[in-house]
DNA sequence: GTCTATATTTAGATAGAC
DNA sequence: GTCTATCTAAATATAGAC
């Protein structure tokens, strides 16, 4: 279409401002951006943000659900596999491959996750948790799938260790701890009787 | 003594004010943390906090210079267990012991070393790694004493696995997440040939 | 060494023209 | 629906009286 609907155009942008709030909150965390900041990396007026969002915090809740949406469109790539031990390893062979983006900027989620349990209001404190319990109930299901003891622990475990050592990458700057940490949980899968 | 001298006084204060910052960064986080907040919780006259630090920045330096000397003084009283084994059962003993504090909070340095790494000016942004990696080398040492294969592997997943079952439990706000896992990991050292 | 008052900067949010 | 100008609030930092 050379000329879209001012409703279709509308939609664009407020997902491009999405889209760009991920990234940017993503790469220099919450408190650090700026509503300008948002508008430049969507390519959207600055002064014009307000009228796709009200508040800032309602551009961090976007943020939230497109790492939601994000998380859901990867785990229904890989219930496409039949065996939910390689559905696991897919998961981590995913990890691994952002390990350049997690060494310099974090897990999106969990560096989020970080910077809203510090505040005490604004109803988001929470947020960032909701999406990582998606995570860790969909990996739990595969453990269950698996017929392992203790799923839920084990979920624990597998998302755990994946922020551990995005943390770590990322603190260290070293993008080699995402490949070491995957290979290490992928053998401990192939050891699951 | 009832007076003390105007130097000891003023060491006193530089001292409660570092105390205070980590604190107060720990739980509030470095950008929604203000220098009132740290000098009401130092109890120092607000004007006052910039006579013993220049910047804000100044603060985050000596904050985790604090939790530096922490990391020290834990580890030197761990060595004074014979056994390697025990020293690491002994610090993951200390984690689990700190559970309600990681549930609301997060681990401290963890959490700064996620703040600081979204910045990219003020050359603190690796500044929190260094305290992490003080930490590894003590855990990597640890492992070359049992001298089992990997120690600085093994080293990346024990704290690693701290840093995870931190951020999980501080974003489902569940303490007993670092209960789990803790047993967990002691479970593992004990098999550990 | 202590403290108040204030300068400076910055960012979130809004009013209103177009 | 778009965009500029601006209000307001807050926080870092400084000047200077005591």
């Amino acid at each position: 279409m050379d000329s879209p609907s001012p409703r279709a155009a509308a939609a664009g942008k407020r997902q491009r401002l999405t889209a760009a709030t991920a990234r940017v909150l993503h790469e220099q965390g919450v408190e650090r951006t700026t509503i300008a900041d948002i508008a430049r990396a969507a390519d959207v007026p600055a002064g014009n943000v307000y009228y796709y969002f009200k508040t800032k915090d309602e551009l961090v809740e976007a943020a939230l659900a497109e790492h939601s949406g994000y998380l859901t469109s990867l785990t229904h790539r890989l219930d496409q596999l039949a065996d939910p031990r390689e559905r696991l390893k897919g998961l981590i062979a995913t990890w691994v491959g952002q390990r350049d983006t997690a060494a310099r900027f974090g897990c999106p989620t969990g560096t989020l996750a970080v910077e809203l349990d510090k505040r005490t209001e604004g109803g988001l404190d929470l947020a960032a948790g909701q999406v990582i319990r998606q995570l860790l109930d969909w990996v739990e299901q595969q453990y269950r799938q698996l017929g392992v003891a203790d799923p839920d622990g084990r979920a624990l475990a597998l998302v755990g260790a994946y922020q551990g050592m995005s943390l770590l990458a990322n603190a260290l700057r070293d993008p080699e701890i995402m490949t070491r940490e995957g290979a290490r949980l992928a053998c401990e899968l192939d050891g699951l009787t």
